[in-house]
RNA sequence: GGGCAAGUGGCGGAAUUGGUAUACGCGCUAGUCUUAGGAACUAGUUCUUCACGGAUUGAGGGUUCGAGUCCCUCCUUGCCCACCA
């Protein structure tokens, strides 16, 4: 080992493949140590591979969860991969090509990039979404929401059979439709995101701004027979159980908006006039003090007093129809009076103007609004357009309204019941078949897993409905033609990596004792709103039936910050500004790759990538490795060195800080705080000073979780047996820290005017003597009003 | 429109939470070595000034012996949600 330069091209792969065979980062499900699961989010693997910007958060998780392993923790760091999903299949139309293969391929990909960074991962707990065991247990998950229900009462899923006897005096088929309603997974028809480009139907967070999330095409509303899951039922737990996890606090806001739970009132105004069946417009309000200024009643156009009388509405419904089908990119307010017919105010019995409105959401409270122009912004703005009467509102207590008016106070939210179908071929088949009559049978457990048929064209086929509909086999069985959409796999995959092969359960009761949760999760904050959402909803789920043994499937949360080009814009190949890691890696090594990473700055800021910096955490990789050369020269000559107190010192502070920085996920800091410990390595070098091997070997350990290989190198050259990543991480000693000279300021009415050297020996007056004599120049003719001498930091003098 | 962040050298960013602003790294300048270039190493590098000195954390004000940090007003940028009744 006479190398200036450390040869990553030998020692990485040499590690990394030791590593390997030793399973030195296989977790044990039955170890006595305390537990610690660390979880990166999953990929999707594209096709276009890793750029730079991903492993930012598997690095960070990496370097966490290698501090936890040699503090004494059994660490389950575990990866895998999320392969349903639309780009796949998009992949698959267009060149004809199974998704099985094309991801396969893409996983292959994916895997070589993850390897070559050096994470830690416990690789025989690998797992697929798209693998039929993996999703045999998805399908399975799905068959337990199909049967259960939520009881309110008791806030919890109960089996669908305890209320089947409420309806036994019912047909099968009116048996059905009850019991529908009431299913945690359910069949319903309703208005969702339909992408004609895309054939299919997205989620709403799947939709930005009327188009899809992919590829930017255009969505509108149709109806459709869709599955559902009631995540609305858990809307309740989902923002209390915020209170008991570690999240960013804007985060767990942004989750409660998102559920958007509101406290207010309903209220019914009679209808008067030709308005056929319809006796009243039901109404939601967070104001209900504010009823003496109602002057108008708005609706939506989807609201059922137009749909119901369509032969007398029919106009108001061809005016309204080219209102646009999102009623959310309205920028003008629009509406059309209805004529003979009044709501009747039900205080003051006042007949009110009812107009149809593009600003009432159809998908909100009841569709409908009571018009305030006096106190609401919108009202009033549609009160000035329409020429509709403003009137002085007299507030008044809600109670007495409530009393007056027998009204009762209710809760509504915004979060709407999950769409969970796709019209799509590359996803899990949801296990149900439907007979002649048109009842649902469940697969049972023994039959799963559903498995995806061979289709010979990936398109939807003309209708919209999923590929799976064009074969004949599939039909004639009648299985359902939807499958899952993506975010069903990526739902519970935490759970499968506790016990990646169970052959009985999605886990193992034993396994789930013992990892009870996820500890700490690294990933996006582009999830918030879907699989962070998602995912707590099937625990908690998952946590009724019996399964999970946690409210929360994830302790403590932490969010990296999105990596951008070097020109500022996020990166893409459209910018041309995409950086890969396998080239980086190639020409500076995986450890001063990782160090970069983390260095470049505060892990969930937004940071610009620029490749010239890594230059300067590989020189410190070669100097690291220099120094180690030099002080095992000086070791074998001499046994017994004595390493100078005051760099022993700063190793002590050092050892705290790093440790404290992890911990805090400061990593930038923990980083820059070694980069001075190695300067003041070499300073006691180029003094001609000796370094006791052991005081270094602290100084490596500290490094080891940035970087793993060259650290290892070291610890085996200085012939120390297994891996240095599984040694005990090195205590922070107080008893070794000396107290230096310290230089400390000199302010004259807080204006910088000197500095003083003080040590422990000299007392305070002496100290401001001394001080005193350094400022003389300032302090001519002066009186000193006042001393402000705070020990170890500042003296001020005031005159 | 609402909510949340954030504004510090040429650049990425530090600052023990009110106590010597600009740590660490990139870049740049000079030097050593080299036929040369590069690499490496050494020294320097907030601005202004020949210098002594002076100024400086988006702008302005305030509290304080002392403010990047706390308070007020304003400006700018980024992200998320946007007619949720």
């Amino acid at each position: 080992m006479n190398n200036q330069f450390f040869n990553h091209k030998k020692i990485d792969g040499k590690w990394q493949k030791k590593w390997e065979q030793d399973q030195i980062y296989k977790a044990s499900n039955t170890s006595k140590k305390p537990k610690m699961y660390v979880l990166s989010m999953f990929p999707y693997p594209s096709g276009a591979g890793l750029h730079v910007g991903h492993p930012r958060g598997y690095i960070a998780a990496d370097v966490y969860a290698r501090l936890k392993r040699m503090q004494g923790f059994n660490v389950l760091h575990p990866m895998g991969y999320d392969a349903f999903g639309l780009p796949a299949e998009q992949y698959a139309i267009t060149n004809g090509i199974h998704p099985k293969y094309s991801t396969a391929k893409n996983v292959k990909t994916y895997q070589k990039q993850l390897e070559i960074i050096g994470l830690s991962y416990d690789w025989s707990r690998k797992i697929n979404t798209t693998d039929e065991d993996y999703y045999k247990w998805t399908q399975w998950i799905f068959l337990k929401l199909y049967n259960h229900y939520y009881d309110h009462k008791a806030k919890k899923a109960k089996p669908i059979s305890e209320i089947e006897g409420k309806f036994a005096h019912l047909s099968q088929k009116e048996r059905d439709t009850e019991l529908m309603k009431y299913r945690l997974a359910y069949e319903g028809y309703s208005e969702v995101n339909w992408c004609e480009e895309l054939g299919t139907v997205l989620a709403n967070d799947e939709v930005i701004d009327g188009k899809s999330e992919r590829g930017g095409h255009p969505v509108v509303k149709k109806v459709m027979r869709q599955w559902f899951l009631r995540i609305t039922d858990y809307a309740d737990r989902l923002i209390s159980g915020l209170d008991t996890v570690d999240f960013d606090e804007s985060l767990k806001t942004v989750q409660k908006n998102w559920i958007g739970k509101s406290f207010g009132h309903e209220l019914d105004f009679k209808i008067e006039g030709d308005s056929g069946d319809i006796e009243n417009i039901k109404i939601f309000t967070t104001r209900i003090d504010t009823l003496s200024g109602v002057t108008f009643m708005a609706i939506s156009k989807n609201h059922k007093l137009i749909i119901k009388n369509s032969d007398k509405f029919y106009k108001i419904i061809n005016q309204t129809k080219a209102w646009g089908d999102d009623e959310r990119d309205i920028k003008i307010k629009k509406g059309v009076l209805l004529e003979n017919v009044y709501a009747i105010h039900p205080d003051t019995k006042i007949k009110l103007p009812i107009f149809v409105t593009n600003y009432v959401l159809s998908d909100y409270g009841f569709g409908a609004v009571m018009g305030v122009p006096d106190m609401d912004e919108r009202d009033n703005d549609f009160a000035i357009l329409y020429s509709i009467e403003i009137k002085q509102t007299k507030l008044e207590e809600s109670e007495s309204i409530e009393k007056r008016l027998g009204l009762k106070k209710v809760f509504k939210y915004k979060i709407r019941d999950a769409v969970f179908a796709r019209q799509r071929y590359w996803g899990e088949p949801i296990p149900l078949k439907h007979d002649t009559d048109g009842h649902i049978i469940e697969l049972k457990e023994k039959d799963l897993p559903l498995k995806l048929p061979k289709v010979t064209s990936y398109e939807p086929i003309g209708s919209g409905e999923s590929p799976l509909a064009g074969v004949k086999s599939w039909v004639k069985g009648g299985y359902e033609t939807n499958t899952m959409p993506g975010w069903a796999g990526s739902s519970w995959y935490f759970l499968r990596y506790m016990d990646a092969h169970c052959k009985t359960a999605p886990v193992s009761k034993k396994a789930i004792d013992y990892w009870q949760q996820v500890d700490m999760y690294i990933g996006g904050r582009e999830h918030t709103t879907g699989h962070l959402l998602y995912a707590r909803f099937w625990h908690k789920f998952l946590y009724d039936i019996g399964l999970t043994v946690t409210e929360e499937p994830f302790k403590a949360l932490r969010n990296q910050g999105m990596i951008l080009g070097d020109d500022g814009q996020k990166m893409s190949k459209r910018w041309g500004n995409v950086v890969n890691p396998d080239d980086c890696i190639n020409i500076y090594g995986a450890d001063a790759f990782r160090m970069y990473e983390m260095f470049l700055g505060p892990f969930d800021s937004q940071l610009p990538w620029s490749t010239d910096g890594i230059i300067g955490t590989r020189r410190f990789v070669d100097r690291v490795w220099r120094l180690s050369q030099v002080i095992e020269e000086q070791n074998k000559k001499n046994k017994n060195i004595k390493t100078d107190i005051q760099l022993i010192s700063k190793i002590q502070k050092v050892i705290r800080k790093v440790t404290d920085d992890i911990d805090g996920f400061a990593f930038n800091t923990a980083v820059s705080s070694l980069m001075i410990l190695l300067n003041d390595f070499e300073e006691v070098i180029q003094n001609k000073k000796e370094i006791n091997q052991l005081d270094f070997i602290n100084f490596i350990k500290l490094l080891t979780p940035f970087a793993p290989h060259i650290t290892d190198e070291i610890w085996s050259v200085f012939k120390n047996k297994n891996s240095i990543n599984i040694s005990p991480w090195p205590k922070y000693d107080e008893t070794k820290l000396v107290e230096n000279n310290i230089k400390i300021g000199i302010q004259i009415n807080g204006k910088l005017r000197g500095d003083i050297e003080v040590n422990s020996t000299k007392s305070e007056s002496e100290i401001l003597d001394e001080a005193k004599y350094v400022v003389k120049n300032h302090l001519e003719g002066n009186v000193i009003k006042k001393t402000i001498y705070i020990k170890g930091k500042i003296i001020n003098f005031v005159i």
